[in-house]
DNA sequence: ACCTGAACACCGTTCAAGT
DNA sequence: ACCTGAACACCGTTCAAGT
């Protein structure tokens, strides 16, 4: 099987997976894919955009919720879709939240949110569903980094349901205070 | 003058000026000192333990508003306060956020929002606080991580002035949904 | 066109040995 | 106690050379 770029990003998510961000070398994946390091450049421009594919690939994993939902439901199902998104791969909050903070990877995540509440007519559409997004990201990284920690031990006191909780009420108080109408 | 914890965090707060994060290793911080990488040891656990005195360092800036003011004032000027210490210095939301998100640090950022929500009447002052600081936290390090492409040519759209506007919304949305009595 | 082999310029961290 | 020197086990990226 001949190397390409979509078989980086496979080997990339297993990587991924199996050791952590952290331990996501250029030189590992290469390994993986019983290949030199250099040959890795032939397909892709860097490491950095790797990573961009690799957030980008975790997010395609986001469903769009049901039209018919009112708005502040909508937004609630919406992000509960991220998170469940962002936490079903190892480290997938982080990769998501620093490619995001480039600019770089394919996806506009915070283009449904907005058009949905523009619909809902809130005056700044764009720049509230960007605050959700930071809500989002930076609730399931620092969830996603302390459940890690638990699991290594190094920490003891980790509450899932309680980390659940504080998420819906953060998304619950940021609607409120962005849907008009309902 | 000898080797010590504080004259480590001061070379490395120089390091974060001049070079930026990315750029922030052991070795050069030693350099800076006229010493051997692995003398640093003596005086400090690790790398991230010096990342997060760091980070102490950039929030030890952030002013305490006025007893006086009402509540959503009160929360809108601390949120002014933080975003202007993590602009301050380069990469100063990026530092404090992965500080923040691994737990270190022995500065507690939420702490004062959430007293003050908690006077207001807010039902989970503690949540809505962390929701307030991820906010602030993913707003700036995207305005911070922007104004640097921008500065290095890479990328030529920033606008300023947008960006303290959308910050200011934000945090309006979130506050108007946290506080019921104003 | 695509990949290897080897190099360049780095990392964080450890540790025997010196003072 | 505190620091040096040197090592260990890595990095991302480049590039001549091969096929």
């Amino acid at each position: 099987m001949a190397l390409s770029r979509a078989a980086i990003v496979d080997a990339g998510l297993g990587i991924l997976d199996a050791y952590g961000l952290g331990d996501l070398s250029m030189r590992r994946v290469a390994d993986a894919l019983g290949v030199q390091a250099g040959a890795l450049y032939y397909h892709v421009p860097n490491k950095q955009s790797l990573l961009a594919a690799l957030s980008d690939e975790v997010l395609a994993e986001v469903p769009e919720p049901d039209q018919g939902l009112a708005a502040g439901e909508w937004l609630a199902v919406w992000a509960d879709g991220v998170r469940a998104a962002l936490l079903a791969r190892r480290d997938g909050a982080e990769l998501v939240a620093s490619s995001l903070a480039l600019g770089l990877g394919g996806v506009d995540l915070a283009a449904p949110p907005a058009r949905r509440l523009a619909d809902a007519g809130n005056p700044r559409p764009d720049a509230t569903a960007r605050a959700l997004l930071h809500l989002i990201l930076g609730l399931c990284v620092t969830e996603q980094t302390r459940a890690q920690l638990r699991e290594l031990g190094v920490v003891a006191e980790f509450d899932e349901a309680a980390a659940r909780d504080d998420f819906a009420w953060a998304v619950a108080t940021l609607v409120r205070g962005a849907v008009l109408d309902g």
